[in-house]
DNA sequence: GGTGAAATGTGATTAAAATCAATTTTCGAA
DNA sequence: TTCGAAAATTGATTTTAATCACATTTCACC
């Protein structure tokens, strides 16, 4: 069973894994005929935001933060790719260069496809444009609610919020009744969440006192996502 | 003269008024074969945040923002639209209700399309689903500023930095050496900078003390975009 | 021009979050 | 298994922003 009643989760989510599946062979094919397959280590970097796009990218297998820095090294999570998902793209499609960058949260295995073939395909296949364009079109809903998010809720909401999202996120051959491990830097909580480390730990200790986490290192468990949906106000 | 080689005001700019200008006479034709003129006053609601949408809206002059309001009432907008842009594209696309609400800034002229009309002309023409698809990833880029903005600059610099965003987009009949008047509300503003209205008066007052700003009643004239850039910290 | 509601502006206070400075824990490599 | 660097945690303090309570100004309408 899913929160999707409780929760909107496909405002938090991308739907780029419906880009590839289902696709006809054929523009599955065109699209992987030069494809080279890479092994990222934990916080290997994939693409770095203003340089010049050379293709997409398609996480086979891992998960992928896409994040900007300032210039006094405070990092922004953009957003969090899961396996199935494609990133990459908006600078092709755009022309522009990359405007963040991507870096793997965790051993991936990620498909690299080159700028030609992408853009060939869409060329030749009207599904895949037209996937593509309810796909970006979607990402307006997602980003119009971190936006909103971010402006006015506080970091207790918005980590309440982010723990629920994560917990789909994290989720692995789950059966009901299993405990999700988020297994995630303190760091880069805070960056998701848009806050500094040290209020995402003591946000994360309250939440344990008050039975809504389990924390084992630096490892959480959802014990109650009600009470957590509770706490981000929603 | 432009100041985006000292801003890049484009990260700031959706780009939909690319979509019509120049597109093939019969394309416009598909696109314009039912429509219908509206003038909308002030504060008029063009469309509302979870309604089924039905058609697009071209706005022939004036202002609108796009905004979520959250259930203690405050508004955040999510996008200011210009003169020669379009809006309500998301819904269509992706196939979902309106995910926020429209409202015009100003007296504006908006143009209705039809749903069918705007499906069908992107069914049968390739140019413009390339040119949907390379401005809605284009909006990934303006996103993705606005997210690290709200995350991690005080309310102090997010000001200075969207009153240049504001000056560009109040820009009209601009003659170097001109003064811009910016018409927006302090709730407007507020609602745009994520803050309260009280925070949005003292930050101008103290803008206008430090020489870059001059104000009339409600209106704000940059008088030193280079201090506000500063000030903006970008 | 006068009038009143709505918008803008001000001051004081409270609350939230950022920052600074350590200390403790974790976890991978030797 | 031990060691040491990196990560996580805690506490104290400062800064920033939200909130509350009014005062003043503006501006559309009569």
């Amino acid at each position: 069973m899913s929160i999707s009643h409780l929760f909107p989760i496909d405002k938090w989510d991308f739907k780029t894994h419906s880009i590839l599946t289902g696709l006809p062979p054929e523009e599955i094919n065109l699209l992987m005929a030069h494809t080279t397959v890479h092994q990222y280590a934990r916080n290997d970097t994939v693409f770095r935001e203003g340089t010049v796009p050379s293709g997409i990218f398609f996480i086979r297998n891992g998960k992928v933060k896409k994040y900007k820095t300032d210039k006094f090294g405070r990092e922004q999570i953009i957003y969090l790719a899961n396996t199935g998902e494609i990133i990459g793209y908006h600078a092709l499609l755009s022309e522009e260069r990359y405007p963040d960058t991507a870096a793997a949260l965790e051993e991936s295995t990620i498909t690299f496809i080159p700028k030609e073939d992408f853009l060939q395909a869409i060329e030749r296949s009207k599904v895949l444009s037209q996937r593509l364009l309810k796909m970006l079109s979607h990402e307006y809903t997602v980003f119009a609610n971190s936006v909103a998010t971010l402006a006015h809720r506080s970091v207790r909401e918005r980590l309440a919020m982010q723990l629920v999202v994560l917990r789909e996120k994290y989720k692995e051959n789950y059966q009901p009744g299993m405990l999700v491990e988020i297994n995630l830097s303190r760091d880069d909580l805070a960056g998701l969440v848009g806050t500094a480390r040290e209020n995402i730990v003591r946000i994360l200790k309250e939440f344990r006192e008050e039975g809504m986490i389990e924390t084992k290192g630096r490892k959480i468990f959802v014990t109650d996502v009600h009470k957590l949906l509770q706490a981000s106000n929603y």
